[in-house]
DNA sequence: CCAAAGAGTGAGTGGTCAACCACACACAGG
DNA sequence: CCTGTGTGTGGTTGACCACTCACTCTTTGG
């Protein structure tokens, strides 16, 4: 399965690495307070006991995913910016959305900065992450949109709908009031 | 304390309504996985025992708390429209806007249906009260302001950044990002 | 080849949770 | 006053959770 057939023990970096990684999935499901160490340990294919080897404790691993998540964002708001160079403001928000969409096609991280929003409401670690994951996110696509305030809120607001339809599954659901929420959404 | 000496027992129904109304408050802080029933026992004033006589079990309690949620705002909403009547469709939804405002000044209702998305995610029952809570919503909004389903689709976009920048305090943050997110929104 | 350092785990520990049950108390009708 | 019905609770249970520790195995480098 493995390339490196030589080193069967992985550094513990590469496990925080693997554990980062495969945990998205984990909490996507059923969030902070109802996500197990035990389940977060299976999905990385490591011992519980070893989660916490890596990690001194629940709130710092969950903490921890939830910045992957904003930095995974993040690199996707980027690449819409690269394309979109030299566009007009409403035209680079146009991409950026877009290569968003391609991003939350999986539907993990979206869900996990959902069950982050709900976190942060008692844990103050988390919301101290949520907040600076989105502060920063506002900073960056404004800068590389040089859009209008206005247009800016209105970018995230869109976001915080797409939440909302993503954690309902609103794309399974025909009826008139998903199409009015989803109307011009994109979707891959 | 009781106004009504000579009854000390409550009727089941009566306890039932007192738990709906007080467990907002308890669901509001940690959400669906992270409120235990005891909690929710307290908040009432009966034991914890006795929640389980009033209702099945935590899911059922969870999602007739949820429905409670969606009538308060609904009733709200009403009471826009009816503010409104008459008004130009863009109006009626700027009315709307403001009652609900008004309704969300205490936080825990807004809380509470930020958690039930989140819970939507796993638990299936709260999910398909969480779409029927939307999809009556929307359409009383569609139906009572007559606006275009792109100015509908705003509204409810406008609504669910509130649920960010209450999760997040963002009231309490003084940055630029928080002045972007939170631009024309009220706050009373 | 050996010893030190690091990777990784099995087997717990104390605590908490949802759910249950036997029982006590309050009230209304006869 | 007495009995049936509904209100309400203390105490418990078995499962499960976050977190710990003693221990083994693997790798590295001298």
């Amino acid at each position: 399965m493995n390339t490196e057939r030589r080193r069967q023990l992985s550094s513990a970096e590469e496990r925080r690495e693997t554990v980062l990684r495969t945990a998205i999935g984990a909490f996507a499901a059923r969030g902070y307070f109802g996500t197990t160490t035990t389940e977060v340990a299976k999905a990385a294919g490591i011992s519980q006991a070893y989660v916490y080897r890596l990690f001194p404790n629940k709130e710092a691993l969950f903490t921890a995913v939830v910045e992957r998540c904003f930095a995974r964002v993040r690199t996707s708001l980027e690449e819409g910016a690269a394309q979109a160079q030299g566009s007009s403001p409403e035209a680079v928000l146009h991409t950026m959305g877009d290569t968003y969409a391609h991003l939350i096609a999986d539907k993990d991280l979206l869900l996990a900065l959902t069950h982050a929003q709900a976190a942060a409401v008692s844990e103050a670690a988390v919301r101290e992450a949520v907040r600076a994951g989105y502060a920063r996110m506002v900073e960056y696509v404004r800068g590389a949109s040089g859009a209008a305030e206005a247009d800016v809120q209105q970018f995230f607001a869109t976001g915080m709908l797409c939440h909302l339809l993503v954690s309902l599954d609103a794309h399974e659901v025909d009826a008139p009031w998903s199409r009015t929420l989803s109307a011009g959404i994109r979707h891959y």
